[in-house]
DNA sequence: CTGAAAGCGCTTACAG
DNA sequence: CTGAAAGCGCTTACAG
């Protein structure tokens, strides 16, 4: 491994010499720097990181975490964020980390243990003694899609996303309407799906009509499969319903279609169906899906770009909460 | 910050037995281990792993190199290494390089600068010096979908993917093929994609069938609205077509799909289509689309898994070569 | 069983 | 303009 002192000796200059010409400090001459870049570039020197790192008290990466990163909501995310990697001219690299639930102890580790200057968090929420711990910390937060007093927030305006598709659903003449949500393991409703409940139910409201409880319907995983079996819950027991709002995704909303078509039931003539996220198939099934977008590639560029500033000095750091707004995509299914 | 000599001073130990307890030496009591854990717990203590790493030569991290992650067949091997990441027990972290065209660039620095203890490659080809180099400096190195003399390159094999497509095809009474290929900027196939080319013609030419070179269609970036421009092309200039295999992937044939229900062309009635990835959306599409799969959750799940071996010494390093087989999925379109 | 010392490869005041 | 020294937070022989 060639170090600093190789080049140094090559060079005929002490290894201090060699790190500031490196890093272009003024207070060497043209001459010594060429002959120092010189020696670096014969004997392919490329400074240890890691060391630097240790002096500097900064690791050059950004985290970002998330429970998994195989979702297409995720990876949405993640092409703006790269996307912005080259776009903005800077040394930072992006390290992923999934928690897989486990995320006030992968975060304690990612800050305590200097694994990251800062962190953008993907539809997960950090306690309130992990953004403490951040803060005085002085790593910068920036929460995706989820609650965090005291951090950057980022997040969907769901509740309108959700009351925009309900009434959607409504102007299109449909009575009988269905909710389909996503939860986790843990029972809750994650904050991007009730606010899409409370929009749903406002929309319901406003509009003077009443909501049967047992038409909302559950689901865990996000599966297109889920769909599949929801609808057919449905069509058994919840026969009369003709719209439904499918809180928890294209991809379930997608099964839905599917299965209608199996079961013969006409979509949108006998029954109405509106997805959210807008992914990239649903424009590809038949018929093609009614949808809410959300702008999750300028989300992650823009979180990006915001993270960089902040680590770079160029923006100061404050809690605040920024809002994006969702859009209407209607198509064949409603 | 809290760093191992507070640690010791709290425990009224030296900072050597606070390095040696933490890593549970067999050599301290275990009272001054018991009294050097709680002194660590007492004030939230996480060893900086920069320090460690630059003692141990090692960074504990594993590099995934890719032009971009984008793409879904990044993605599902990224899904499988994930998931891998999380049942084999160890301490490594994944971090994730996005190359965009400047691979020996970026790889050197990773290898030089101490980025990573060992990298898997997705879709890169690297030049031989560089294989050498990551050689020289003792860093694993793990080649998926490409070919790389000198490491180990876990490839599928798409000769026979392309090979039981076209049987395929031929099979179900077609006379006329078109082929749709994927090349990058640089007008190049990859290997992936000349492999699948070479099984295509293989199979013509064992059926004692001939092709038009005429028949061959390019795209560039995996895009649907590609399969789109290219279906019209093929309706305009090759009217006869009767049967495409689209060497390209399952986004790019449901373009081709859904261009041909907008010009009520039936599929597979009038052309029969069959592409490659077998995405997720492909059976959700009208009609279904027949496909090969490649076992890419797999690929990253073993290929993680073998990393980790290689950098805990429990397999040696030695260049070789995976072949994993594809399968046909037969659905609606042909 | 425990501690003082040297060192990993860098950077950053501080002299000269 | 350049160099000797100290230090970043750890680990690892080596004494005792």
């Amino acid at each position: 491994m060639v170090t600093i002192k190789d080049v140094a000796q090559l060079a005929g200059v002490s290894h201090t010499t060699v790190s500031l010409a490196i890093r272009g400090s003024k207070s060497i001459t043209p001459e010594t720097r060429e002959k120092v870049l010189k020696a670096a570039r014969q004997l392919n020197y490329h400074p240890n990181h890691l060391a630097r790192s240790l002096v500097n008290g900064k690791t050059g990466v950004i985290g970002i975490v998330a429970n998994f990163f195989s979702s297409t909501f995720e990876m949405e995310i993640l092409k703006g964020i790269e996307q912005s990697v080259h776009s903005t001219e800077t040394d930072f690299s992006i390290n992923l980390f999934s928690t897989l639930g486990k995320n006030d102890e992968v975060l304690t580790d990612i800050c305590l243990g200097r694994h990251a200057d800062g962190v953008i968090l993907l539809s997960i929420s950090p306690s309130a003694e992990i953004v403490k711990l951040f803060n005085d910390n002085n790593c910068p937060m920036i929460v995706i899609d989820e609650q965090a007093e005291g951090a950057i927030e980022i997040v969907m305006d769901n509740f309108h996303g959700a009351y925009m598709a309900t009434e959607h659903l409504i102007n299109s003449g449909r009575k009988n309407l269905a909710l389909v949500l996503g939860r986790d393991n843990q029972r809750e409703l994650g904050l991007s799906q009730s606010e899409r409940k409370n929009g749903f139910l406002q929309a319901l409201k406003d509009h003077g009509m009443s909501f049967d409880d047992r038409n909302t319907f559950y689901i865990e995983d996000y599966y297109f499969e889920e769909g599949q079996v929801v609808f057919k819950r449905m069509q058994r027991y919840r026969g009369n319903i003709d719209g439904i709002f499918c809180a928890a995704g294209d991809m379930v909303a997608s099964g839905m279609v599917l299965e209608a078509k199996t079961e013969h039931v006409r979509i949108p003539e006998d029954i109405a169906i509106i997805g959210y996220d807008d992914i990239i198939s649903s424009s590809m099934i038949d018929p093609p899906l009614t949808s809410i977008r959300q702008p999750l590639f300028q989300i992650g560029k823009n979180g990006y770009a915001r993270m960089v500033r902040l680590l770079e000095g160029t923006e100061e750091y404050k809690p605040n909460k920024f809002v994006y707004e969702p859009q209407l995509i209607v198509r064949g299914s409603v």
